[in-house]
DNA sequence: CTAACATTTCGGCTATGACCGAAACATGGC
DNA sequence: GCCATGTTTCGGTCATAGCCGAAATGTTAG
């Protein structure tokens, strides 16, 4: 018999949503290197090793050496039947969870351009990609630079698979609710399903609205600089 | 589908220790009013107030008024089913998590005349429960105080059953570790069943010795003046 | 109506955990 | 042997969660 405080610390252990996700990147592929793990939870690689490090003191995951790579693995079975218990749970409680941000701060709608980002979000974005080099404002329009290129693969979006399709990649779109131009096009609705994976917005069924997450707010200010405020 | 945030949100509703107790009293008794679980957990009303209203926002319990009591419940038994499940996961890690008091602080044995509670935690037991008044050293040996008992009732310890078994109630015992006195009895037994089951220590297998708990021990500070140090 | 009980709210305090960059260490490829 | 890659360690920063007492609020018993 388990004792609450162990049975805390547990829960503890998955309480924190870096670890979270290591773990049911495990549940769901078996094995993951660290450096898997560090990419998959999108932390500095010391952050992932620490968090490694106390679900591994914590018995929930254990460790192989492979050459220089660790390869990690969940201990037991009772592990993944626990993080299945937690999905069913979390799945009829609240969905967005105790604290979000207000649901009109970015939008998400179709037009004949392609997709558009919106609001706050959006007009942050387009500002931020332009103003770091990954856009560039040429005659020929906007286009991604070759360092933008190569930063919009480290995020995980293909920006070669988005321009051999015959949907306009980039636009620039006046934003009414911001005064100011959002980014339209491909490379929005990659980047948006890009955020809808990692959990840095959520979409509102059944409106073009979608929900920016506490992680996402701290993303997108440590990435792109664009500020949200926790609301009520 | 759950996203990686709220199955966390969820995981970090039972990681504390507070919350967790709290869970696991609605889970075996079915329902309890905020005062019980303020009792169950061991903390201060607010303290326990405000962790009900996180868990009931969070989806894990509800709430039913009764005059004026409120009694809450876990709301599915889906969130029974997760506490079993981190039961189980806990159970088969380290048992004593990642960080416990050292061993020999506390011992717990039998003797001819009952249960002993010797070492750091038995001294400082016997001087503290003297000291405030809940024991009397008096001519007919040592006894318990009205308000003393009174206090053990509040602790949970319910002192006329001890008194109408024939063990003796309470002895004082030379402890050549200390080099001061214990306390023995079946008073003495009945703290430590009481201090087990609130987790504040745990018993070893196979040996008399008990771990203090960091939970013990800032209980033991708090109620009894009894230092205890963190140790590696 | 008043006192007692149960519970909540609020402001404040403190410990701690998550995060990271820089440096160090381990391993493999050339 | 050197360089690159993967990972860990360590010192430091900062946000926040848990805790509480005091006061306030709600309800009931007498």
């Amino acid at each position: 018999m388990a004792s609450i405080l162990s049975i805390a610390e547990v829960a503890a252990m998955i309480g924190d949503p870096a670890r979270a996700n290591m773990l049911f990147t495990l549940k769901d592929s078996g094995a993951a290197s660290a450096g898997d793990l560090t990419r998959s939870a999108n932390v500095a690689p010391s952050t992932a090793s620490e968090h490694l490090a106390k679900m591994t003191e914590a018995g929930l995951i254990a460790v192989t050496r492979s050459g220089r790579n660790r390869y990690y693995r969940l201990t037991t079975e009772r592990v993944a039947d626990v993080l299945e218990g937690l999905e069913k749970v979390a799945a009829r409680t609240r969905p967005d969870g105790p604290e979000t941000l207000r649901n009109d701060e970015a939008t998400l709608h179709a037009r004949g351009c392609g997709d558009h980002i919106s609001g706050r979000l959006g007009v942050g974005l387009a500002e931020a990609l332009i103003g770091n080099g990954t856009l560039r404002h040429g005659q020929g329009g906007l286009t991604v630079s070759d360092t933008g290129r190569i930063a919009l693969n480290d995020l995980g979006v293909d920006v070669s698979t988005l321009e051999s399709a015959p949907r306009k990649l980039l636009a620039l779109c006046h934003d009414w609710s911001e005064d100011a131009f959002h980014l339209g096009g491909s490379l929005a609705g990659a980047l948006l399903q890009n955020f809808v994976s990692r959990d840095w917005v959520r979409r509102n069924r059944g409106s073009h609205t979608v929900l920016v997450t506490p992680t996402g707010a701290a993303a997108f200010k440590k990435r792109f600089g664009i500020a949200y405020r926790v609301t009520a």
